[in-house]
DNA sequence: CAGTGAGCGAGCTTCCGCTTGACTT
């Protein structure tokens, strides 16, 4: 008989504690929730006041049959899931699907992991919270009704297997307002003025013009002006400044500075951290809370004393600042604070590092700094020059740990100023005047966009990467890098007495690793936007949050609340079913100057397209897609006319067509039913036969390397090698060959076997039966993404 | 790998939050 049997969620937590506790207590986890609402229809019995259809996924009956077994063993069950409204469902869960005898079952409780608050919360157990566990109910129920019932209107109204949901839909949101604002965003420019002078002990002196120009006119005139100025500085103000360290990390601030400051994604920096997580190096990954336990701070206290002096320690207890934070774990940190360093990969090293800095940082006293604001004046005009500087007087923080930000256009460092006196004269050495243009709000990274989510309350921490991943597999959203473009400012000079203007070059708004809406995203946006405003509103989580805690302090029951959104909600559903036209983004963007017919463009069955006609004239209908970086929304009638100028035939070669096109994959040559992708330097809209022949060829002296094998009995076989060794291809399917087998050896007949073999374990996979093909030996792929540092402002 | 192109066919897709593996085209 076992004495106690301790249930948590995370099997890394379930070692920790175990040592904790001694040899009475066997401890094990619950691998998160061990039940979910049945996937088979709604899962939920609408008639019988929203009752939920609770199951064992397949996934976790081990588990369940496990901790039953255990259970039933133990004279004591201890359910010590997380102190939150999933961690209290949890429990809850247990206690009906081991069925557990309730006098012999405590609930307990505690938001870190050390050896006192886990024997404190041993000594005062609860009753499970029957409360909090219908909150999360009705934030499931919730949340399975309004996926489930928005989904199948997008099914039927736009495409098949879209989906929506009060978080993703506001995330693809988000997205879309903000293209749009970048999309209809009119850059302004102005003129940035700054000069460079000498102070009598010739020393040099940047200062910038107090305000920004707007027309050439008055700058020209300006900066001539200054030709015969005087340029006296008529005030000198120092003050003291301080900065403050940041909170220790979160989910989402660890997100945010693992992908400036490392150039992680955001589930890149979740994989990372869970094997630090896993292996005792850093507390648990997925948390809101921004505490310390006092025993962490402890040890930051003696490290910081003992590595830079009391001078550097000024220990704190920092406060969430983010709404609906439930706070059930500690903040990210190290387990150990004296380890500045951990044995790993070299990214695991990189982002303990990270974790370690910000959370010693956060113990450290703040950095002193003294701002210094110079005012010079111009003789013969109302303006004036402000140079400013930062000295910093005592580091403090700053000494391990500096927090980066999103912002792209930021100032250059400012240092140290000369020292300078108040009536004093500078003479110039230079004047110049350069045009800027105004920005508009910057696009999204994911981490940007999980900070945003953050704020407004919208998913949890366990949600965030996996949010990400599901605008970006429906098509609503896709990460990549866009290339910027090519644009003239002017320039003006002052020096050595003279003036001179030029005119000069730079690239902008090249993009890196952003998030754009696709054309699919906006429609999907718009049509929900339209239907289901209240669900789409920033603020509708916030809302139902509100009420959800009303139903966690006993105040409202689930059911009822459910019933109170559900009934307009289900309304609304079946209205828009009924009544709303099919949306696919249409546009009429004008008139085909050949035809005369109309040119609209839409979401067809294969994307976005444009078409010349409707499908009620004689003559079928002309259709081409957009290509990629091409909205429906922004798409002008040339640029449509100009996609149907492919595919183009170019001649003939060996007596068959070579027709010029784009696909899928990009531009393309076809020739005799075999495709040829365009080169880089290869503009398809140009290309001569000649070039294309020559492609051609050079695709058959590499498909001639690519085959091994082919067997004249069935021409349909043929022993190929591709990127991942020798495979079989056979009527267009490809199988693998068995390990150990080589692959020139290979008769016809083994290769049919191959065949038939994988066909049949095809069919069978279909069932619940486990795949039992051979393991296919395959070097892992090794396509490492360059995170080099965003580019800053590039110019001239 | 691949280029199609607009409602009778048959069946499927989908949510959010907890947690880790299994498994590699």
């Amino acid at each position: 008989m076992i004495e106690n049997l301790v249930i948590v969620e995370s099997p890394a937590k379930a070692k920790t504690i175990e040592k904790f506790l001694g040899k009475d207590f066997q401890v094990k986890s619950s691998f998160g929730h061990i039940r979910d609402l049945a996937k088979k229809n709604l899962g939920i019995e609408i008639e019988k006041n929203y009752e939920p259809q609770y199951i064992v996924p397949e996934d976790k009956k081990a588990v369940v049959k496990e901790l039953k077994k255990i259970a039933k063993e133990s004279k004591l069950v201890w359910l010590a899931s997380d102190e939150d409204r999933e961690g209290e469902a949890i429990a809850w869960h247990l206690m009906k699907v081991l069925d557990l005898d309730p006098q012999k079952v405590k609930r307990i409780v505690f938001h870190e992991i050390t050896k006192e608050a886990i024997q404190k919360a041993i000594q005062n157990p609860r009753a499970i919270d029957e409360n909090l566990v219908n909150a999360q109910q009705a934030r499931r129920v919730l949340d399975r009704l309004v996926g489930f019932e928005l989904s199948p209107v997008l099914w039927k109204k736009v495409k098949p297997s879209l989906s929506a949901g009060r978080v993703q839909s506001v995330a693809v949101k988000l997205l879309v307002e903000r293209e749009r604002e970048i999309l209809n965003f009119k850059s302004e420019s102005y003129y940035k003025i700054s000069g460079l002078f000498k102070t009598n002990k010739n020393q040099e002196l940047k200062a910038d013009l107090s305000e920004r120009i707007k027309s050439s006119d008055k700058t020209e005139e300006l900066i001539k002006k200054c030709k015969d100025a005087t340029f006296n500085i008529v005030n000198v103000v120092k003050k003291p400044g301080k900065k403050s360290p940041a909170a220790p990390f979160t989910t989402s601030t660890l997100q945010q500075e693992a992908s400036r400051k490392l150039g992680f994604s955001v589930s890149q920096t979740m994989a990372i951290a869970q094997k630090l997580y896993e292996s005792g190096k850093i507390t648990y990954m997925r948390t809101d809370s921004v505490n310390l336990s006092s025993m962490a701070i402890g040890a930051a206290k003696n490290m910081i004393l003992a590595e830079y002096g009391e001078k550097y320690l000024k220990t704190r207890n920092f406060k969430t600042k983010s709404k609906g934070a439930q706070e059930a774990h500690e903040a990210i940190r190290p387990t150990f604070l004296d380890k500045q360093t951990v044995s790993g990969t070299d990214r695991e090293k990189k982002l303990y590092e990270l974790i370690w800095k910000r959370t010693i940082a956060s113990q450290m006293s703040e950095a002193q700094l003294e701002k210094t604001t110079i005012t010079i004046d111009i003789s013969n005009d109302d303006h004036s020059f402000i140079a400013t500087g930062e000295v910093l007087k005592f580091d403090g923080f700053l000494k391990v740990y500096f927090e980066s930000t999103d912002e792209e256009n930021e100032e250059e460092t400012k240092g140290l100023l000369p020292a300078v006196n108040k009536g004093e004269n500078v003479d110039y050495n230079s004047i110049i005047a350069v045009e800027r243009f105004t920005y508009s709000p910057p696009r999204y990274t994911e981490a940007s966009l999980v900070k945003k989510l953050e704020e407004l309350g919208i998913g949890r921490p366990s949600t965030y990467a996996p949010t990400i991943s599901t605008i970006q597999n429906r098509g609503y959203v896709v990460k990549e890098d866009r290339p910027g473009r090519e644009r003239h400012y002017i320039y003006y000079i002052l020096e050595n007495n003279e003036v001179r203007k030029s005119k000069k070059k730079e690239i902008t708004g090249a993009e890196k690793n952003k998030l754009f809406p696709n054309d699919i995203g906006m429609v999907v946006n718009d049509f929900l936007t339209d239907n289901f405003e209240d669900i789409l509103n920033y603020n509708f989580t916030a809302s139902v949050e509100e009420e959800f805690d009303d139903i966690a302090n006993g105040k409202l029951s689930w059911s009822k609340m459910i019933d109170k959104f559900y009934k307009p909600f289900h309304k609304g559903v079946e209205d828009t079913l009924e009544n709303s036209t099919r949306s696919v983004g249409e546009r009429i963007l004008g008139e085909d100057p050949v035809t005369g017919k109309p040119v609209t463009a839409k979401i067809g069955p294969y994307g976005p397209m444009v078409q010349i006609g409707t499908k009620e004239d004689e003559e079928k209908p002309k259709f081409a897609s957009l290509q990629r970086g091409q909205l429906l929304e922004t798409i002008n009638l040339e640029e449509a006319l100009e996609l149907f100028k492919l595919p183009r035939e170019l001649g003939m070669y060996e007596e068959k067509k070579v027709v010029v096109a784009i696909g899928r994959f990009g531009p393309y040559v076809r020739h005799d039913s075999k495709f040829v992708s365009l080169k880089k330097e290869d503009n398809p809209y140009k290309i001569d036969l000649e070039r294309a022949i020559e492609l051609i060829e050079e695709k058959r002296e590499k498909d001639r390397s690519k085959t091994i094998k082919i067997f004249e009995e069935d021409t349909d076989l043929q022993i190929l090698n591709g990127r991942w060794g020798p495979y079989i291809s056979y009527k267009k399917k490809n199988f693998r060959i068995p390990k150990g087998t080589n692959a020139e050896d290979l008769s016809l007949k083994h290769c049919m076997e191959i065949i038939e073999g994988n066909t049949k374990s095809e069919k069978t996979k279909k069932g619940t039966a486990k795949k039992t093909v051979a393991k296919k030996v395959t070097p892992k792929k090794t396509t490492k993404k360059k995170t080099t540092a965003t580019k800053k402002k590039t110019s001239k």
